[in-house]
RNA sequence: UCCCGGGUAGUUCAGUUGGUAGAACACCAGACUUUGAAUCUGGCCGUCGCAGGUUCGAGUCCUGCCCCGGGAGCCA
């Protein structure tokens, strides 16, 4: 035990991803007196989603590790997509992951104020002008990749004249976008983002927070790295597609007088899963155009999403730890994440049998009406599990894949003529079918050996399979949603020019079934996660236990060995 | 076209001051098994993007090239 902890520290301390070495290597040459502060900065314009959990607990667990402190951020500086709804959901899924921010609540529009005084000094030090053109125009002599821009007829607007028009501009002495605050930087610069990028703009929408007090809104650029400074951040984590704002960063720091050490930002590259989107437009499109129920469907990749489905959150913290953070591009395959959910669910859940699609056994030889409550293990992975009592009768459900009239090869179940076991009951021996005028069975027809109770022989007879099942007369019935990749493809929307993820959307992403369940599971509590042995982990619904999500299978041997004959 | 990032097993990542490549997941096989699960054991897979150069020796250093991702919102 303690070996393996030291050797788990020895690795831990040998592969640092370029993060933490990062912030390790700052704390060594003492850059910030010994202080580590990062921040989790959602727009509360939409819900969370898996990707945005390696961004939280990457901030999270990178404070902690130091002693340090980690807030969460609300980057509201656009009223016009964002909503107070989109705040108390970010907390909740964030209190759902497990990561507890170091203090109050923090936002953006908190700064406003700020803000602003800093924009005025910037143009008393000649270093941001009022431009009164239209965002068209400014676009157009932005320039291009490898053409310069030109500059602007007001880039040399007299500061006083500036800080006259920027205050009216405050004031609302101007029409929404006709005019902008602009930095002055270099627009001849190869960096794009350092060609006088935009500071304020005029919007006359109310604010969530700040309601009608401001119709001056800063842009993400001049809000980010003050609310940053303005916090006390020293690391500034973000994804590779603000790398080249970097530089604008640094700059608009450069200029101000920092209440605190310069904070720096460093980019890492965000989360790609196989078979799945996360991108925020095609997933607000799939709530809109009701190809899954809500934001919270359990096929949704967000936090909700997955939460209904089962997926525990430490599963998940698991997941983003062991894909670790890199600049690479990446694409990580699903069953790396269903993996970790299986191992966490393995170890916990409660063994239960639950019939998902249901056909009728019946045994001819079993004593009318007679019952046996038989024995049967809560979790072998878990001795502390204890049993409990099923009820066994003669009239049975069983799975319709476990009974096959005439089995393909290395098939393992019942069939006619073919002894199996009934999990923790007893063996039983088909020995005829009912079957309708379509030819699906539709009953089978079984006798049992009273000798097996419990479910092994006295002569040490062997079967080749054992199958659950559920006890006619006393099962539960429940609705079961057993999923399959939302996208088919595995990375959805590439291959042709003009393919959208939709295109590869699954029509078959959800299969719905009138299950039987034993007993048991009656009592289980909304939202618990229970294995239905031989099938897979199921979650009972977040708001009716009688409805359950497969959060995912077992691994499945027979899947495989199917698969393999079709190719 | 210009700038910034990347390119190591199927996938995600490690590879310490240069000493001819590792882990996890996936896959395959065996053991065990009252879940074709779990567990255990073993196995497979790499022209370290390409080509040159420096060196006794390069995934690691140098040069050139190729490919992939991001960047021209008054979005974040």
């Amino acid at each position: 035990m303690s070996d393996e902890v030291g050797s788990e520290e020895g690795e831990a301390f040998e592969s640092l991803d370029f993060i933490r070495e990062w912030v390790r290597n700052d704390n060594e040459a003492g850059t910030y007196g010994g202080r580590v502060q990062t921040r989790f900065p959602p727009e509360p314009n939409g819900f969370l989603h898996i990707g945005h959990a390696k961004s939280i607990f990457l901030n999270f667990r990178l404070a902690e590790e130091h002693g340090g402190t980690c807030f969460l951020r609300f980057d509201d500086t656009n009223p016009e997509t964002e909503d107070i709804s989109y705040v108390d959901a970010i907390k909740q899924d964030l209190a759902w992951l497990g990561v507890t921010p170091s203090g109050p609540d923090k936002f953006a529009s908190d700064y406003f104020g700020q803000l602003y005084d800093w924009a005025e000094d910037l143009i008393n030090k000649g270093l941001a002008y009022v431009d009164d053109q239209d965002a068209e125009t400014i676009s157009a002599q932005r320039g291009g990749f490898g053409q310069p821009g030109v500059e602007s007829p007001n880039r040399d607007r007299p500061p006083e004249e500036n800080l006259g028009l920027f205050r009216q501009m405050r004031d609302g002495a101007f029409d929404d976008g006709s005019m902008a605050l602009r930095a002055k930087i270099d627009m001849q610069s190869d960096n794009m983002w350092l060609r006088d990028p935009v500071m304020y703009r005029i919007r006359r929408v109310p604010h969530h927070r700040t309601d009608s007090q401001w119709i001056l809104y800063p842009t993400y650029d001049w809000a980010h790295g003050q609310s940053d400074a303005i916090e006390g951040v020293t690391h500034s984590v973000c994804t590779l597609e603000f790398a080249d704002h970097r530089a604008l960063y640094d700059w608009f720091l450069d200029q101000l007088d920092l209440p605190s050490d310069q904070p720096r930002q460093n980019e890492f590259a965000r989360l790609n899963i196989t078979h799945t989107v996360l991108s925020k437009r095609v997933l607000r499109t799939l709530v809109e155009e009701g190809h899954v129920d809500g934001w919270d469907d359990a096929r949704m990749p967000t936090i909700r999403g997955l939460r209904r489905r089962g997926y525990p959150a430490a599963a998940i913290e698991a997941f983003v730890e062991r894909i670790g953070v890199a600049k690479t591009n990446s694409v990580v395959e699903v069953e790396l994440l269903e993996s970790f959910v299986r191992t966490h669910h393995n170890k916990s859940a409660l063994r239960r049998m639950a019939v998902v699609k249901p056909l009728k056994l019946t045994i001819t030889n079993w004593p009318e009406g007679h019952v046996v409550m038989v024995d049967a293990n809560n979790n072998p992975e878990d001795p502390d599990a204890g049993t409990r009592q099923v009820p066994f009768t003669g009239e049975l459900w069983i799975e319709q894949d476990d009974f096959k009239l005439d089995p393909p090869p290395k098939y393992y179940r019942l069939t006619p003529g073919r002894e199996v076991r009934l999990r923790s009951a007893f063996f039983v021996t088909a020995t005829d079918a009912v079957v309708d005028d379509d030819g699906n069975v539709i009953e089978v027809l079984a006798t049992y050996d009273p000798a097996t109770e419990g479910g092994s022989s006295p002569d040490g007879r062997k079967v080749k399979s054992t199958m659950h099942w559920v006890s006619a007369p006393h099962a539960v019935d429940a609705t079961v949603h057993s999923y399959d990749r939302l996208f088919t493809a595995e990375h959805p929307g590439s291959g042709d020019e003009d393919r959208q993820p939709l295109d590869d959307l699954n029509p078959a992403s959800r299969e719905t079934t009138q299950a039987k369940l034993e007993p048991a599971l009656a009592d289980v509590a909304p939202g618990q996660v229970v294995q239905f042995e031989r099938l897979g982990y199921f979650a009972a619904d977040v708001d009716d236990a009688r409805v359950f999500h497969r959060t995912v299978g077992l691994r499945d041997e027979w899947a495989n060995i199917q698969k393999r004959k079709k190719s």
